[in-house]
DNA sequence: ATGCGTAAGTTTTTT
DNA sequence: ACTTACGCAT
């Protein structure tokens, strides 16, 4: 990680001596041998640089041998990331270590131990969508109407539930308060036998089956113990009840626990993260040693300073002071823009600006925003100029339709009572088994007690149409014969290339033979070729295996820093990563900070967090921005500017001119707080790289746009519909640009520059 | 059983 | 603006 090459006295070549590198309250921390441990970790102050010279520590010092430690990380890079630091610490192979999420470890757990706990090893995961399907059917099989008692809704009152370990018998009877309350017990419990019926388990299952296994078997739980006798939990401040728990009862024995977080950062509370698991660590562990980390080393201090002034306006908030040697640098720059195509263009032409200007490379920029959906405008703006970027999160690559589809048809292979993977492709592609004959498949299944998968077999005796018996029986016979290839050692690449063309799914997407379908189609290579990578790079690889570690990737453990790209995500999804530049976008009243949803209580504090944390991801320059115009579901919204550009210290921040914010409420706080060191000195103040061309709300607000537009007369286009074709004249300006262009194969068309997504072929 | 047109809902944030 | 979901015609 980056974090390491911040102090310079870094020196993986010194194994002996390498506590030496770090400050007094990091050494302190990091040579921590027994007992429970707490570090308060301030951003930026070196904390997984202190986890890992914690275990090279008890490694090198044989304290502890390899498998003897458990480190949860938050995402499964971070955890590879320290494994490979650790080894260049201690000079040696450290292969043995448990190191990953607490949904990745535990499902490995989970798979060792599947037979306890009435599982078998290869049963499946299923995410969000799977579970919300499974609960959509149980709502219209008890007669509900799934537009009126919405899946979703239920599904997160089933998951809040498991997540404070309620089991659906105490559901039912403690917590009905309401008809919703006492539709989602009856699903619950059915959700709940059905998912072990099928072999399954949901993500929320990954947490608690460990817990429910651990506390019905003390020989497996004294087993674990033994084993992890030293146990590091990263981002302990946004871990749940339970993960509280099995923690808690790994720990029990040794009582060898170090965790570590920042109850500033916790911005996890909607999936349940309780900020409380860190506040009374201390209760919890009456010995506890606690350290706080309060040197920051990756920001300048006016960065440290507006970030400060932000969480101090947080009541719920322990005390702390962060400081760091690091430069004044420059103030934040506020960006004020018409609307979001403003916004976006703005921010690419201030990348251009400061690439040439400072040197700065693709990768040093991130774009940070509150919605994923916001990410949009962002890419068309940076494809535009020819700037690549990378997109983190967003509809990952594994819950598109086509890979589900594909990943539906192997996990059969390994699970066929999943009957969510079952559902999702016995008619895809559309082989004749259509919604009826599904329905009373269903109907006889619930009836029996049976696995429809069951039912499949004794279809002949079943009161079906005669055709699709025919087809049924086609089925069967195609994956039981896949299912034999794969048991009698097949590589798992080529079963799946047989699978896709007995399928006929591969056949499918040709015959479409449109841009989408080809767009899926290299999807479907793509994942061919993660199969294949699986496969060379494991000692002993296991479809199953590998279809429960593609579930349990996580958006961030994509992001790839070296990659010469922008990065765009959220918010949540930058967490424990740092940039140069960061830009903090569209900080408008209800986006960011998000308003609360209907029947919802708003959370202010937690926004106020998670703006924290988009402050102080970034190193030498921060931008804000807000647009006061925004296309919501189609329709155009007026927006307020967010109150945070009103709380924050104006002292730090300066509009595009160089001139002071203007606040509402402002009550002239002196934020000198901090540590005193801070000068504030105008003289850095940013200059503006678009000087004249600064957009106005009243007239020719896109003059900039197209400066260097590729649309111009003559220019050789295509277009997802009509295919390829030929500028032949334009006309209007700005949003309302068209271009009149003449297709092969469809004429002569006009369209809007805007809305048609028309590519440049050069 | 499949395909097409209209209607409705959609966007927090994630394992 | 965009996707998904259901009703109706083939």
């Amino acid at each position: 990680m980056k974090q390491f090459t911040l102090q310079p006295d870094s020196n993986p070549q010194k194994p002996t001596n390498f506590l030496n590198q770090l400050n007094e309250q990091q050494k302190k921390a990091a040579s921590h041998v027994n007992g429970p441990l707490l570090i308060i970790a301030g951003a930026g102050s070196g904390k997984t640089r202190v986890l890992t010279y914690r275990i090279a520590h008890l490694l090198q010092k044989q304290y502890a041998l390899p498998q003897n430690i458990l480190a949860l990380t938050f995402t499964n890079k971070a955890a590879r990331e320290m494994q490979e630091r650790i080894q260049d610490l201690i000079g040696e192979k450290a292969g043995g270590l448990w190191m990953g999420t607490f949904h990745s470890i535990f499902s490995k757990i989970l798979r060792f131990e599947a037979d306890k706990i009435g599982y078998n090893s290869q049963y499946s995961i299923y995410d969000t969508t799977d579970a919300e399907n499974a609960i959509k059917l149980i709502l219209k099989e008890l007669n509900y109407d799934p537009r009126e008692i919405r899946p979703r809704t239920i599904q997160h009152k089933i998951s809040d539930a498991k997540n404070q370990l309620i089991s659906p018998e105490q559901y039912q009877h403690r917590f009905v308060q309401s008809t919703l309350d006492d539709i989602t017990a009856r699903v619950f419990q059915i959700y709940a036998k059905r998912l072990k019926q099928a072999n399954a388990m949901d993500f929320d299952d990954l947490l608690i089956k460990p817990i429910e296994l651990l506390e019905e078997h003390p020989d497996v739980l004294e087993k674990y113990q033994d084993r992890f006798r030293y146990i590091m939990i990263d981002e302990y401040q946004d871990t749940n009840h339970a993960q509280y728990k099995v923690t808690r009862l790994l720990a029990d024995k040794y009582q060898n626990i170090c965790v570590v977080g920042d109850d500033a950062q916790s911005i996890y509370s909607f999936r349940g993260a309780d900020i409380s698991n860190i506040l009374n660590f201390k209760n919890d562990y009456d010995d506890a040693l606690e350290v706080p980390l309060e040197q920051n080393y990756r920001s300048t201090k006016f960065i440290l300073q507006c970030a400060d002034s932000i969480i101090k306006k947080n009541e719920k908030q322990l005390d702390k002071t962060l400081w760091t040697d690091n430069e004044d640098g420059d103030t934040v720059t506020l960006l004020e823009n018409f609307d979001e195509r403003d916004e976006a263009n703005r921010i690419v032409n201030y990348i251009n600006d400061l690439k040439l200007r400072h040197g700065y490379q693709n990768n040093d920029f991130a774009i940070l925003y509150r919605t994923n959906y916001q990410s949009r405008i962002f890419e068309e703006s940076l494809r535009r100029r020819g700037i690549t970027y990378q997109l983190v999160g967003g509809l990952s690559f594994y819950q598109r339709k086509e890979i589900k589809d594909v990943l539906a048809y192997l996990t059969l292979l390994v699970n066929p009572e999943d009957e969510q993977a079952l559902l999702r492709i016995i008619n895809e592609p559309s082989r004749g088994i259509g919604n009826k004959t599904l329905n009373q498949l269903l109907k006889k299944a619930r009836a029996t007690g049976q696995s429809v998968w069951t039912i499949l077999h004794d279809v002949e005796s079943a009161d079906i149409y005669k055709p699709a018996k025919a087809k049924i029986a086609d089925f069967i016979h195609m994956i039981e014969s896949l299912k034999e290839m794969l048991e009698t050692g097949t590589p798992v690449l080529d079963v799946t290339k047989k699978m896709l063309e007995k399928s006929g799914y591969l056949k499918a997407l040709v015959e479409e033979n449109d841009a989408k379908a080809l767009t899926r189609r290299d999807n479907v290579l793509e994942l061919q070729n993660a199969i294949a990578y699986y496969q060379q790079n494991t000692k002993n690889p296991k479809l199953s295996n590998f279809l429960q570690e593609i579930n349990l990737i996580t958006d961030s453990d994509k992001y790839d820093e070296d990659k010469p790209a922008v990065t765009l995500m959220t918010v949540h999804a930058s967490k424990g990563l740092e940039f140069p530049v960061i830009f903090i976008v569209g900080l408008e009243e209800n986006l960011f900070p998000m308003g609360p949803r209907e029947g919802e209580e708003a959370n202010i504090e937690e926004e106020r967090r998670l703006f924290y944390v988009a402050i102080t991801r970034a190193e030498k320059q921060l931008f804000f921005s807000f647009s006061k115009l925004r296309y919501k579901y189609g329709e155009e919204q007026r927006q307020a500017r967010s109150r945070f550009l009103d709380e924050v210290d104006s002292g730090v921040v300066r509009t595009e001119t160089g001139a002071t914010i203007q606040q509402k409420n402002n009550h002239f706080e002196e934020s000198g707080g901090n540590d005193g060191s801070t000068t504030i000195e105008y003289e850095h103040n940013w200059k503006s790289p678009i000087h004249s061309k600064k957009p106005s709300e009243t007239s020719s607000t896109y003059e900039y746009e197209y400066d260097d537009d590729p649309f111009r007369t003559g220019a050789q286009v295509m277009h997802p519909k009509f295919g390829a074709g030929k500028i032949i004249q334009r006309s209007g300006s700005g949003k309302d640009t068209r271009v009149v262009v003449f297709f092969k194969n469809r004429g002569q068309k006009t369209l809007m520059l805007r809305a048609a997504k028309l590519k440049v072929l050069s």
